[in-house]
DNA sequence: GAGTTGATTGATACCGGTGTCAATCCCCCA
DNA sequence: TGGGGGATTGACACCGGTATCAATCAACTC
């Protein structure tokens, strides 16, 4: 299980370095940290032996000494694979230049003691600041407690969860009323809808842009033809059935994320519709699966690697070398991948 | 950015403890780790002292004096975003009850410092172990690098990569053997076979357990039946074109995964042959797109979740109150899931 | 009753950094 | 040449734990 070596090699401290050069190790500790107010001699000797040595500072101690961790906190509830793996992705690139670790912390979104185990988590390991992906990050008592703990943390969402300094968002609303937008020039009229979870801020946002769509077409929304989903592919396949054994049955539909589109193909498919010549589809994410499918889905592209850099560069910022985006951005920009699951309705319809 | 609170609350720490329940740090610290030799009275009146002030140790203040980390890093190579995830998940599940934390480290598989890289990384954050994915866990060097620092590790692979105490496997090769045998069995006689990149242990793997099957079966592999992939989508759907376009045209595809699987299933579409009446097709992964296509699609669950939580039973079984495999497991059941994408061959071929 | 022994417990140093504040140095001016 | 003042630098305490080893204490032996 652990596997002792024999320890011939220390890893040289803040006083190995001190000796070396001949000063204290306050000095080097102003070096590394490059504080001004050392003579160039001084801080070219340090710098030979820091060199010499190979030295790294450690992180412990400078946790413990400062109180804080060297280490940004992802927080998430399971919402996607892919979703937390890009966020992680983003979040490393902008922190890859800099001393900082990532740290990942799961949440359970039912448990009741949800916000102790976030506080105590917090606590605990004292990172620097939380990074928060929704849905949990759309629940503003987290934000009050990393108030309260004094905790820097910025909220991901489909909307401005808080200020700005503390959001990072895309603009799923408008893309989605862009792609459905798109869907009513081609002359659809009869458009279904699959709706996310209730309670999630996501998926209201992504009704609001179907409804935008619809209403500034002067287009009727029947309750009917909108449809409760969970994000999941069984669910969208429960909603495809539903939808499309409506008389008349919608010519497209738009279902909240890829996955629930996924099952409204099978729920097509299964009673021998063609997409897209019978039905247009459109989802929302642009995971593989809407490339995987055949045809091809059509669906609003979430930019989530650059929301991770840029809730990185808002959260640390002052750490980085170089940043990508403005302090002041909170919107990026969603978009519509047009692919193959789209084209006029049929004649008739 | 960074948002100060005022501190009116300060975190209890050991000395805290120690003066409330009138002891020195030192026994607190007996306590808190569960050493043996205390008074009865005396470990009660410290517990008082804990439950009261809601006193949780510094892990920064333990990890300096103790040297190292409370932390699990897991090391990866962005193989696949459900991979890393689900295999997090196993992690987080095992190390839950423990105070442990997780940290993510994405290596580049390509940099030519990428040995230097994970070693500097070691060597700042000590943690006490390190989980090693596929397939940067295929390098001998990197099991030898942490051998060499005295890191516990677990080395991950589709085969065993290492001595039973560092390596965790599934059974990738004999699952792969039976889903052929499956298709033999149903009648197929011309399979053809998407490999993996090269030099990967996993594709190499698979393609054994292929080989394997037919080898039992006395069929021959024709070399133009084989062709290479890179687990990609679009290797996948080149490499279908090309299977498809041969003379007399295989009757069954295996892909090496599942994403690859989804791109010959796009080549057969193009081409409008019907899966599984035209062509039968088997995947690897069971990822969520071997759901979502349609029709959903044969392939190979991987227990990559149960890897995740075996790995790290392995590298940190003394910091877990109860695990869920023996210690000696090695080998994880790889398991066949049989879907719509497969049928006997159509009757002239 | 003195000495021995094992069980408890504490004093103190230490892990490797940072913060505080005083000491020293150097230069300049009167 | 003595003194003022800013620029450098260092001594030392501290962050919150753990390790070492000695001290204390009660019980037991003879």
């Amino acid at each position: 299980m652990s596997s002792g070596a024999n320890q011939t090699y220390r890893k040289p401290t803040i006083n190995d370095v001190a000796s070396h050069a001949g000063v204290s190790k306050k000095t080097v500790s102003r070096v590394i940290n490059g504080l001004p107010g050392l003579s160039v001699a001084t801080k070219g000797r340090v710098e030979q032996a820091i060199l010499g040595l190979g030295y790294v500072p450690n992180p412990q101690a400078r946790a413990l000494a400062l109180g804080r961790n060297f280490a940004i906190v992802l927080l998430h509830d399971n919402p996607n694979a892919q979703t937390v793996q890009n966020f992680e992705r983003g979040i490393l690139d902008a922190i890859q230049q800099s001393e900082l670790a990532l740290m990942v912390r799961p949440v359970d979104r039912h448990s009741p003691r949800m916000l102790e185990d976030v506080a105590a988590f917090l606590q605990q390991q004292r990172p620097i600041g939380a990074i928060i992906l929704p849905p949990i990050s759309e629940r503003d008592e987290i934000g009050a407690l990393c108030r309260s703990m004094g905790m820097r943390f910025v909220r991901v969402g489909s909307a401005a969860l808080d200020d700005g300094d503390h959001s990072v968002t895309s603009t799923d609303r408008i893309a989605v009323t862009e792609a459905c937008r798109l869907l009513i020039a081609m002359g659809h009229q009869r458009i279904g809808f699959v709706r996310g979870p209730q309670g999630f801020r996501s998926a209201a946002e992504r009704e609001l842009g179907f409804h935008s769509a619809m209403d500034a077409a002067g287009l009727l929304v029947q309750p009917d033809y909108s449809v409760k989903g969970d994000y999941r592919f069984e669910s969208g396949r429960s909603a495809g059935r539903l939808l499309l054994s409506l008389d008349p049955r919608p010519t497209a539909i738009f279902a909240s994320n890829d996955e629930m589109a996924a099952g409204v193909m099978h729920a097509a498919f299964e009673r021998n519709l063609q997409i897209p010549r019978d039905l247009s589809l459109v989802g929302f994410d642009d995971s593989p699966t809407a490339t995987h499918v055949w045809p091809s889905l059509t669906t609003v592209r979430w930019p989530i690697r650059d929301m991770g850099v840029l809730a990185a560069e808002k959260l640390v910022g002052d750490f980085l070398p170089n940043r990508r985006f403005s302090g002041d951005l909170v919107h990026l920009p969603a978009e519509l991948v047009e692919r193959a699951s789209i084209a006029p309705p049929p004649p008739g319809a």
